[in-house]
DNA sequence: AAACGTATCAACCGCTGGGGT
DNA sequence: TACCCCAGCGGTTGATACGTT
């Protein structure tokens, strides 16, 4: 007898979550807790498995997620924390409440590792690539010519000769034409980490868990109440469209 | 304006380890 | 000890948004 599998599949509705899910999901957690999620979607009245409703809520429905684009300081603890830990996504995850680590996980696939092969360092081992590698040196990512969105990836500016700083294993300047000069690599076992409260410089753009219902800013006591009578809107969160905002 | 390419991220899949029996 | 069930994890996919030509 083989295991029993987590669900049927016939009839299961998978794919992008409606708004009707949601606050059907949502309203079973709030009253109920969670028991068991393989049991949550027949007592919810929802159409999907188990993992999928588990998936939906860790990500995306939790009342303390905390909401908008992760920060340049969040940034670099990522990239200090992988350096220790590897792709321990969750691992990593647990040093940003509010964060989850597939939100973590897909911001280090699209952007950190582009930020660090731009730079001339493998965002395997955190460690400047050679040639042996077929990979670009340090010398050749300094010559190289960069697009807007390379810049803006390395935290440069096209417009300005801007000293960048934020990125934790290089220093240096840029200036249109002639690119990135008097670089430096950091020794980042020397670096101050966000960990210890040293971290880098950054500008602090952080929505937190800050609800609204029309112009009526919620206490987190709140919160959760309002959600199940009423959907509330975070700050900086669209996705539901204007019609989900009140 | 249309076509195409690229980036992003929500959601899925398969595997693993822990707890219960 | 062996087996089963489940939650959790990390890798991958695919739909959509966005940018470029």
């Amino acid at each position: 007898m083989g295991r029993q599998p987590c669900c049927e599949k016939n009839g299961l509705k998978r794919g992008p979550w409606t708004i009707e899910e949601d606050h059907k999901l949502m309203s079973f957690i709030l009253n109920n807790g969670i028991q068991c999620w393989r049991t949550v979607p027949q007592l919810a009245g929802l159409l999907r498995c188990g993992k999928s409703c588990r998936l939906r809520w860790i990500n995306y429905l939790r009342p303390d997620l905390k909401r908008g684009a992760l920060t340049e300081s969040e940034e670099d603890m990522i990239i200090n924390l992988h350096s220790c830990l590897g792709n321990r996504w969750s691992k990593i995850a647990a040093h940003f409440p509010g964060r989850t680590d597939n939100e973590i996980k897909n911001h280090w696939n699209t952007r950190i590792k582009k930020k660090l092969k731009l730079l001339g360092l493998d965002p395997l081992t955190h460690k400047p690539l050679n040639h042996h590698d077929n990979c670009k040196s340090t010398t050749e990512v300094l010559n190289q010519s960069f697009s807007s969105t390379d810049e803006a990836n390395m935290g440069v500016n096209l417009q300005n000769n801007i000293v960048f700083n934020q990125f934790p294993y290089s220093q240096g300047t840029y200036s249109p034409g002639l690119g990135i000069q008097d670089i430096k690599l950091v020794d980042i076992s020397n670096l101050p980490t966000s960990l210890d409260g040293g971290s880098v410089n950054s500008e602090k753009t952080d929505f937190g868990n800050t609800f609204y219902k029309g112009n009526e800013e919620l206490q987190s006591a709140d919160y959760l109440r309002q959600w199940n009578s009423n959907p509330v809107s975070w700050r900086g969160y669209n996705h539901f469209g204007h019609g989900f905002l009140s």
